[in-house]
DNA sequence: AATTCGGGGCA
DNA sequence: TGCCCAGAATT
């Protein structure tokens, strides 16, 4: 028996006693999977599914969502974090109406053609929404190809995505990947860790990198985080803020004084770049959301 | 290849 | 405080 059928066995064992329901996995809907793969994008599941369920209840449908005010979208948005994810899937949903007769694509190229889907999003819709046998290849996963077949402490970071994607496809060529993706990705979450809990891990004797984790080698940051206070992140996330409070435009001005910020060139900046993501736009000094 | 883009949770 | 989180787009 080769390495790979040896842990996904050990993992599909695992998950037996570990599985755990997600919204947008048993109920095969495409367009649960797309909000799904949104909503995880960058985001602890806790906050996902909270954003997931009111998301549905607001816009049920793809069409519902295509017709929707942009600033309805980002006040349901809320403070998921990076908004630009609900312009981006609004936009999706629109070119599902125009471009897929209102229907979401199956085929992996019409998928990564809308805004905001990647590789992740896309296997997400592919494998739970459409029931393909595909693995969705996130930083989960990753990790775990990383550690055990190569050894690699921080794999985000160190090991090649070539070979990434060929151990993936070994996990393809085995079969169920209905049960092995969810599988992985949440053993991922709650073991294989980025401080993993090589003690509880069944599959710790295979693992190349479990030794030098048990002898108390710990990863690389996978990257470093800039400062947050001051910077046009937080301004950007307190103008989003301020514009989703008021039900109506408000004017460049006031945002300045509301907020305190420094300057009129800075307002401008901010405001600029919020326009170009499509999150305000602008008219006679008044701003509004979306 | 490096940077940008939120916001919250946790040690 | 620093790092992380079911990523994707832009430069």
């Amino acid at each position: 028996m080769d390495t790979a059928t040896e842990v996904r066995t050990h993992i599909l064992d695992w998950y037996e006693d570990h599985f755990v329901e997600f919204p947008w996995r048993s109920s095969r809907s495409p367009y649960h999977s797309l909000v799904g793969g949104f909503c995880t994008q960058q985001t602890q599941m806790s906050r996902a599914l909270e954003t997931h369920a009111r998301w549905l209840h607001a816009f049920p449908t793809v069409a519902n969502l295509a017709a929707a005010e942009t600033s309805e979208v980002l006040r349901v948005w809320g403070k998921t974090g990076y908004p630009k994810r609900a312009v981006y899937l609004q936009r999706a949903a629109q070119q599902c109406m125009e471009r897929f007769g209102g229907e979401i694509p199956s085929e992996l190229d019409d998928l990564l053609s809308l805004p905001g889907v990647g590789p992740f999003t896309a296997e997400i819709v592919r494998c739970f929404g459409f029931g393909l046998a595909v693995l969705t290849v996130d930083t989960n996963i990753v990790r775990i190809f990383g550690r055990v077949f190569e050894g690699d402490l921080q794999p985000i970071k160190d090991t090649s995505k070539d070979r990434i994607k060929e151990i993936s496809e070994q996990f393809i060529a085995l079969g169920r990947t209905d049960l092995i993706n969810p599988a992985l990705m949440d053993f991922g979450a709650s073991i294989c860790t980025g401080r993993p809990r090589c003690d509880e891990c069944p599959v710790s004797d295979i693992c190349k990198a479990a030794s030098k984790f048990i002898s108390g080698q710990v990863p690389e940051p996978q990257r470093k985080n800039k400062v947050y206070a001051g910077s046009d992140r937080e301004w950007r996330g307190k103008i989003l803020e301020l514009l989703t409070r008021y039900s109506r435009p408000v004017s460049e001005k006031k945002i300045r004084k509301i907020l305190s910020l420094e300057s009129d060139e800075q307002t401008q900046r901010l405001l600029m770049g919020l326009e170009k993501d499509l999150l305000v736009s602008r008219q006679n000094q008044l701003v509004k959301l979306g």
